[in-house]
DNA sequence: TAGTAATTTAGATTCATTCTAATGATCTAA
DNA sequence: TTAGATCATTAGAATGAATCTAAATTACTA
C-alpha cells in the first residue's frame, strides 16, 4: 500500500462505496497519476503489474460504479471499446489510433464561431469532439 | 426490382464490384433515399421487409466493401455498433440515443474560432463531432 | 462453354462486456 | 463483540456486434 491508499479510502467513503481491497487498489491506480485514460483491459494490466489480481467482472463493476457516481467519465473513441477518464471537467480528446492513446483537449482550446440549430423539441445532452491524429 | 435497380448496377460497375443479386438489392436500398444512416442490422431488416433475405456475413462484407471503395462512410456514435452513411461529404452528426437516430450536420454549420495545437510529429486524420441530443 | 476467380452462406469464432449464482467480506444494531 | 443482513467478488456462462472459415454457388473471360 502506497501513500495513495488513504486518499483512495477517503474517495470511496465520500462515494458511499465499501472500501474493499479491490476497490481501494483500483481507486489507488486511478489517482496515482493526475489524469488517466484507461480501458478495462489496461487497468487490469496495470494492477497485475503491481501484483494485484482482480477479476474481469470486478474491474467492470467498479469502473461502471465509479462512473455512475461521477468519479469517472466514459469516453468513446473507437468501436467496441470503452475508455474511462479521471478528468471530470468538460473537455475533448485527441485519439491516436496507431498508438491507442487518448489525450485531453481542454474545453477552452476549442471555440465555435458557428454552431448548428438544434432540432425542435430537442436539447443538447453533450458534444463530443474527437480529433483523430496520426504520425506525419 | 424498382427503378433504382439500374442505378445500383451502374454504381457497382463503377466500383468494379460484380453485380450480384445481393449487392444490387443492398445498393438499391441505400440509394432509395437521398441520404441514409444504417447499421448492419437496420439494413438487414429493411431488406427483409422487402422480402429480400441476405445473410449477415454478406451484409457485413458489402457494407465494408462499399466503405472501402468510398461509397459509404463509417460513423461511430455509440459503443459497439457501427453506422454506415451514404453522405460522403465531410460532415458531423446529431445523435439521439433515445430514438437511436443519426442526423447530419453539414460541415459549414460548424466553424471554429479556436482550435487546439496538434501534438508534435502528428497530423489530423479527421475530426469527429457528435452532438448528442435528447428530448426537452 | 469450360475454367477460374469472386461471392454468398451457415455456422463457428472472436472480443468486449454483462449476467448468474455461489462464495466471501463488510457493516450495523443489539 | 457478534448475528444477520446487505453488499461485493468471482469464475464461468451468456450476449451482441463483427469477423472468419470453408464449402457451395455464381459471374466473368477466353
Ligand atoms: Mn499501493
Ligand atoms: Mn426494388
Ligand atoms: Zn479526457
Ligand atoms: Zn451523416
Amino acid at each position: 500500500m502506497c501513500i495513495d491508499s488513504k486518499k483512495a479510502k477517503e474517495i470511496l467513503k465520500n462515494l458511499k462505496l465499501r472500501p474493499t481491497i479491490q476497490r481501494i487498489a483500483i481507486t489507488e491506480t486511478l489517482i496515482k497519476q493526475k489524469e488517466i485514460h484507461v480501458t478495462a483491459y489496461l487497468l487490469k494490466r496495470m494492477l497485475a503489474e503491481n501484483k494485484v489480481f482482480i477479476s474481469r467482472a470486478t474491474i467492470y463493476n467498479n469502473l461502471n460504479e465509479l462512473s455512475n457516481k461521477g468519479f469517472l467519465k466514459k469516453v468513446l473513441v473507437k468501436k467496441g471499446k470503452m475508455w474511462f477518464d479521471t478528468n471530470l471537467s468538460k473537455h475533448h480528446h485527441f485519439y491516436d489510433e496507431e498508438e491507442e492513446t487518448l489525450a485531453d483537449v481542454a474545453e477552452k482550446e476549442i471555440k465555435f464561431s458557428k454552431f448548428p440549430k438544434i432540432p425542435n423539441g430537442k436539447r443538447i445532452k453533450s458534444v463530443d469532439i474527437v480529433i483523430n491524429i496520426k504520425k506525419i
